[in-house]
RNA sequence: CGGGAUGUAGCACAGCUUGGUAGUGCACUUGAUUUGGGAUCAAGGGGUCACAGGUUCAAAUCCUGCCAUCCCGACCA
């Protein structure tokens, strides 16, 4: 590839609406250029990173014995109204109506076509198993799209799916994709990690995530100094310290806290430590008022709350709503004399001579205990925290962040049941197919790799994921000789089957080594006023420049592959 | 969906308070001098000041509405 008189553009300084070193970097290395909110066109450079990313995918699917083919994007709304997901994606699907007035959707993920597809395919156990796979864009109108390539709402997706006869099966045909994503995340070059998930909207039996480190990560990885625990935080269970039981139980006292409603107001005000503090908060559960109590200085985990209660949907409440349970203004609710259901954090039975809301305005009870009030459920619903107890060893816990790069799903019967899918066993009785499916998302890879790997320079992409491999540049365009040779090393490197880019423009030398860095291309061949002694200078994205013989060039970079 | 901010040249911004010829840097064009790490000088091109109304002799500037984008939160596969 010559830059002269192809689509190439740089831009010097970081653009004001992105906000990450990888969607900045990308942007100003004309990787991509958002195209309206969450919304990218995929510029050419940024596509053939995005190709050869799927490349590694779709080898890998491939070799799992997997079958691509492509569903569309436009579907029916019936289809997920059919599955009960309609509800469940709600404002996140885009939806649309064709000329007659019937209501269609932009599929944000495909099981229901899938099962569908699987339905043609299945009569009878001797049909399975098989597995089926797919790049297709996806839409999800998502609230706050951000962080560049990172959260989207449209984007491509490789997603598969399995289908299996029993719970054997699918255990078979998961951990083949799952080891395929290692592969996937190995040969990318990815720094990850693999956490266990919740199950969210697609429901099934067991959700892994494979997690790319990075600061800038939405999602918090929860990981052991000990062992081997690694689980996404909406997940992770917690253990409690070891109780330190106090003998001497105080009486419940009320106090006067005017003008403290949050935490931090009410210990500077009573001049308490924040653990002896257990705050109550009311959630709002499929409609009904919940109060849930956690010590002071911990947060609600919602999922756990919601699995705790069996709820769909769960929301800290509205103002009426608190004020209807509490009989209090926000900020002053505790567990004595609450008008809802009560649900005690399993860590706060540990508790002693603690302080509370007391459900009128600027009150608050210390000295309450165990015996003051009557939990409806207790559990485990908070957030686990740094310097937790592991629950798996007794080690310490610590965090990291993490891009979900890729999410495998044991679905177990959830779809087929939905979509009456089943076959006829070896008995001649009707049962229903397993199903897997396991998704991955090839631009968020390319985001966590610039994210990954990026310095001052610019991003630094693994060779074998860069647009091209190596860069020529030619110092002097007016030098024939220079360029002559420069041309050479470029058609015999391509020749070779290497990806190459001439860089060829009428440009200053220091602008062609920024641009060639900013963009991130491994490998660079100087061709300047060496050439008049036969060499050239070699260098790597990172590493010294080294003087070649212009006759040994293509072979030392031939044997870099 | 709540709270906040911003829309002015391809990019980053100033100008708005106090209405009166549309500005700066980068990028772009031409010329000269340069030429191994984002050159210098000179001369240029490029604008419906998001959009729609209103006030005014006169609106980027004041008022109303609207759209978009971003940030914080909620939400999130």
């Amino acid at each position: 590839m010559k830059l002269k008189n192809s689509y190439f553009f740089t831009l010097r300084e970081n653009v004001k609406d992105e906000d990450s070193i990888s969607s900045n970097l990308l942007v100003r290395a004309g990787y991509i250029k958002k195209s309206s909110a969450g919304i990218y066109m995929m510029l050419p450079l940024g596509y053939k990173v995005l190709q050869n990313i799927m490349a590694i995918i779709r080898d890998e699917m491939n070799k799992t014995g997997a079958q691509e083919l492509l569903m569309p994007a436009l579907i029916p709304e019936d289809v997920y109204v059919a599955s009960g997901r309609r509800d469940g994606f709600g404002k996140s699907m885009f939806s649309l109506r064709d000329r007659k007035g019937m209501p269609y959707v932009l599929g944000p993920t495909h099981e229901e076509l899938f099962a569908a597809a699987a339905k043609m395919q299945i009569r009878s156990y001797k049909d399975m198993p098989f597995a089926l796979y797919q790049f297709e864009t996806k839409f999800r109108d998502e609230p706050r799209p951000r962080y560049g390539l990172i959260r989207v709402r449209e984007f491509i997706m490789k997603d598969s799916y399995t289908f299996d006869k029993d719970e054997a099966g699918l255990d078979e045909a998961y951990a083949k994709q799952f080891n395929a994503y290692k592969n996937i995340m190995d040969r990318l070059h990815l720094d990850y990690r693999i956490v266990r998930a919740d199950t969210g909207v697609m429901g099934g039996l067991l959700s892994e995530e494979f997690q790319a480190l990075t600061p800038m990560g939405e999602d918090i990885l929860v990981l052991c100094d000990n062992c081997d625990l690694s689980s996404n935080i909406e997940v992770a269970a917690c253990k409690s310290e070891p109780v330190i039981v106090e003998e001497n139980l105080e009486e419940v006292t009320l106090v006067k806290t005017p003008h403290s409603r949050t935490i931090e107001e009410v210990t500077d005000f009573l001049q308490k430590d924040v653990k002896k503090f257990v705050k109550t908060l009311i959630y709002d559960v499929d409609g009904e008022p919940v109060a849930v109590m956690v010590r002071g200085d911990r947060d609600v985990n919602e999922v756990k709350l919601r699995k705790l209660l069996n709820a769909n949907e769960v929301a800290l409440a509205d103002p009426e709503m608190v004020v209807a349970a509490t009989g209090a203004d926000i900020g002053f609710a505790g567990p004595i004399g609450i008008k809802c259901k009560l649900v005690e954090d399993e860590e706060v039975t540990h508790m002693f001579n603690f302080i509370t809301g007391a459900n009128k305005t600027g009150y608050h009870y210390t000295g309450v205990n165990q015996k003051d009030f009557k939990a409806d459920v207790t559990g485990d619903v908070r957030n686990i925290q740094e310097g937790d107890i592991c629950p798996v060893c007794g080690g310490r816990i610590h965090f990291a962040h993490g891009i979900e790069v890729g999410n495998t799903f044991k679905l177990g019967t959830k779809y087929a049941k939905a979509m009456d899918l089943q076959y006829l066993d070896a008995n001649n009785k009707l049962q229903y197919v397993w199903m897997g499916s396991y998704g991955i998302g090839p631009a968020r890879a390319m985001a966590a790799l610039a994210e990954q790997n990026a310095d001052e320079n610019g991003i630094n992409w693994p060779a074998d994921i860069a647009p091209y491999q190596v860069a020529v540049v030619v110092i002097s365009m007016k030098d024939e000789q220079q360029v002559e040779a420069a041309e050479k090393i470029h058609d015999e490197l391509e020749a070779a089957g290497i990806e190459v880019i001439l860089d060829n423009r009428d440009e200053r030398p220091g602008v062609k080594f920024k641009d060639m860095e900013l963009i991130g291309i491994p490998y660079r061949i100087t061709v300047g006023r060496g050439i008049k002694d036969g060499m050239v200078e070699f260098k790597t994205r990172v590493g010294e420049k080294e003087d070649v013989a212009l006759e040994d060039i293509v072979a030392k970079v031939k044997s870099l592959f």
